[in-house]
DNA sequence: CCGCATTGGTCAATCTGATTGACTATCGCG
DNA sequence: CGCGATAGTCAATCAGATTGACCAATGCGG
């Protein structure tokens, strides 16, 4: 597989480098001592930073059914990183919020994505990654600037 | 969920537009009758176009064990993509080569990679496009400039 | 203020793509 | 020749997702 062919696939490329930073992800959160945390974790928890998170609101972030959200929030509370909150206005809401122990891995996750960040820089150049990141975006949000699920749902 | 933060996760950005180029890749696809293409084809079409392709040579290329790579084949037999070549020099190498059904839909595919390359040129500029794949090719690319597997296996 | 479509969520069964584990056959080297 | 390494297969299993059926709360039109 001698691959100096000069243009791969724009799709070859980004999951290639989508891989890479998720195993990377991964691979530091182990060295650090977390060992039960799936690749969709790191998604939930910085929507879950701010504000709690709810099912619908991971099916929109994520773009899977409410079934499959479901589920990965209740695999988060056996984790202990979620917790459920107290309900709102809304009786069907039934929102979801990090624990302390959440908290604690969100940290590291920023902390992990901040020397990925500088890693990547060092191999192109905070210049070119910056731009990177400015013309990915563009190309992927929305006229609204929204950054569509990463699976939308047709 | 409103997405107006600035620099969203690198790894998110891959992940959304690995999904929207697949995704639309399928959907182009289904509607030119293909209907039974699964995501890692287009992947293996190219890399047998010149040559035969093997069990072996599909797991350094997917990142996958080589179960699922024979699989994946068998899979690609069954559809009438792939054929089994005859074997060479080795005996224990069992070749695969790309049937004309499998050529015809790696026309389509490249075809089709060509338009979603131009509607990506159209968003964010030709310039850009290229800079961001070249960029991106050398941020993955291992320092010979061999692309790694989709999925390195640690 | 009541009836009913809509919305948020769950339970259960199933599917698909992948994995781990055990095995066979061929190769190539000392 | 003998033996470790390489290419591949068969079988069982798993994880994460899907489809389908369902319940409860909401809120809007008449």
């Amino acid at each position: 597989m001698s691959d100096a062919d000069g243009r791969p696939p724009l799709a070859r490329l980004f999951a290639i480098a989508y891989r890479q930073l998720v195993d990377d992800l991964h691979r530091r959160l182990r060295q650090r001592g977390w060992h039960d945390v799936r690749p969709a974790y790191g998604f939930v928890l910085l929507a879950a930073r701010d504000a709690p998170v709810t099912v619908t609101g991971l099916v929109e972030l994520l773009g899977m059914t409410k079934q499959a959200a479901s589920k990965l929030a209740d695999a988060m509370v056996s984790g202990g990183y979620l917790q459920r909150g107290g309900a709102g206005e809304d009786a069907r809401v039934r929102p979801f919020e990090l624990s302390d122990h959440g908290r604690r891995l969100l940290h590291d996750v920023e902390q992990i994505y901040a020397e990925l960040d500088a890693l990547w820089a060092a191999r192109i150049g905070a210049d070119r990654l910056e731009q990177l990141r400015a013309d990915l975006r563009a190309a992927v949000a929305g006229p609204d600037g929204a950054l569509p699920a990463v699976r939308p749902l047709w």
